[in-house]
DNA sequence: CTTTCGCCCTGAGTGC
DNA sequence: TGCACTCAGGGCGAAA
């Protein structure tokens, strides 16, 4: 389940790896992590052999890595976009690592610096994908996302708004955008169209640290409250952040989807039946959207 | 256009 | 030991 910060800190590893790297091997053990690749996995591996990739960008939970154009000085026009999903890593390991189970691809790379390293995706239920995809220009001239000065995104994210971090984001225009919903509140936060980079825990994280029920209908939230919840939202986001960079290492993008979790600073996702840190009242659990949603019945109430 | 729904996908864990 | 069953849910196309 990994969610914006958890995706930037794959992003933050691989930047160093990938940028001025050249793809001298790419190995497709499963052509179902290339779903949103158009066009068969030979058309994958042979456009890819031989690019060189100028970096790593990020928005929201879509990770990208353009790949320099083959005309000198032109602008990048294709680059791999990479989806994690619910269980998806993308595993920076030297060339003698052996390869872990359920690695669906792999990506031999030679760094001028670093030498020769490997990029595996591991997926154990394919949500997630690889693909290459066609970059366009950003609407409005700006960077498309972080880690690289480059105003252009690939076709596949355009539609994904911006993510709260983002110098860019239109805080007025979100919270415009989110009050003129006729859903509920946690439908929205998860609406990557709305805002992007939030998933099902920090959500409920930061739900509960604002206080707001995850069922509350948008039309009866206050302006005021909205925002409060983005600044929730954002300090939730980059608490969880500053978390998994400690822990990062360098040489390796060391994300473990299952256990490497920042679970150690949850206050109301997967805590149901501990005590509210605030108040004291049992954390609940309920269904919502075939996922799980958990809130302080005292603390987070519709009104 | 907006919102909702169903589908994709499988290893790990649990209970008998 | 082995089998059946449950669980985790992000993104997207289709439908309402």
């Amino acid at each position: 389940m990994p969610e914006l910060p958890e995706v930037e800190v794959v992003r933050h590893g691989l930047e160093p790896a990938v940028t001025g790297a050249t793809v001298t091997s790419v190995v497709v053990h499963d052509e179902r992590s290339l779903r949103r690749h158009l066009g068969p996995a030979e058309d994958f591996i042979d456009r890819l052999l031989g690019a060189h990739l100028i970096g790593a960008v990020r928005r929201g939970k879509f990770l990208w890595m353009p790949l320099s154009s083959p005309i000198d000085g032109a602008e990048p026009h294709t680059a791999i976009v990479g989806h994690l999903g619910m269980s998806g890593q993308l595993l920076l390991r030297t060339p003698e690592a052996p390869t872990a189970p359920l690695t669906r691809v792999q990506l031999g790379l030679t760094h001028p610096e670093h030498g020769p390293l490997r990029v595996d995706f591991v997926d154990q239920r394919i949500f997630g994908s690889l693909a290459l995809d066609e970059l366009l220009p950003t609407p409005d001239g700006a960077a498309a996302g972080h880690g690289l000065l480059l105003a252009s995104i690939p076709s596949q994210v355009a539609h994904i708004a911006r993510d709260p971090l983002d110098p860019v984001f239109d805080d007025p225009v979100f919270v415009r955008r989110l009050l003129s919903r006729r859903t509920t509140v946690k439908r929205a936060l998860l609406d990557q169209t709305l805002v992007s980079g939030i998933g099902n825990i920090y959500a409920d994280e930061a739900l509960w640290a604002a206080r707001v029920h995850y069922e509350q209908p948008l039309e009866s939230l206050s302006p005021r409250r909205a925002r409060e919840l983005l600044a929730e939202v954002r300090l939730v986001l980059r608490r969880a952040l500053d978390e998994g960079g400690t822990s990062f290492d360098a040489q390796y993008v060391n994300v473990n989807g299952a256990s490497g979790y920042f679970s150690h600073s949850l206050r109301a996702y997967g805590q149901q039946g501990k005590p509210c840190p605030r108040c004291g009242r049992p954390i609940v659990r309920e269904q919502f959207m075939n996922r799980g949603s958990h809130y302080c019945p005292r603390c987070q109430r519709v009104r």
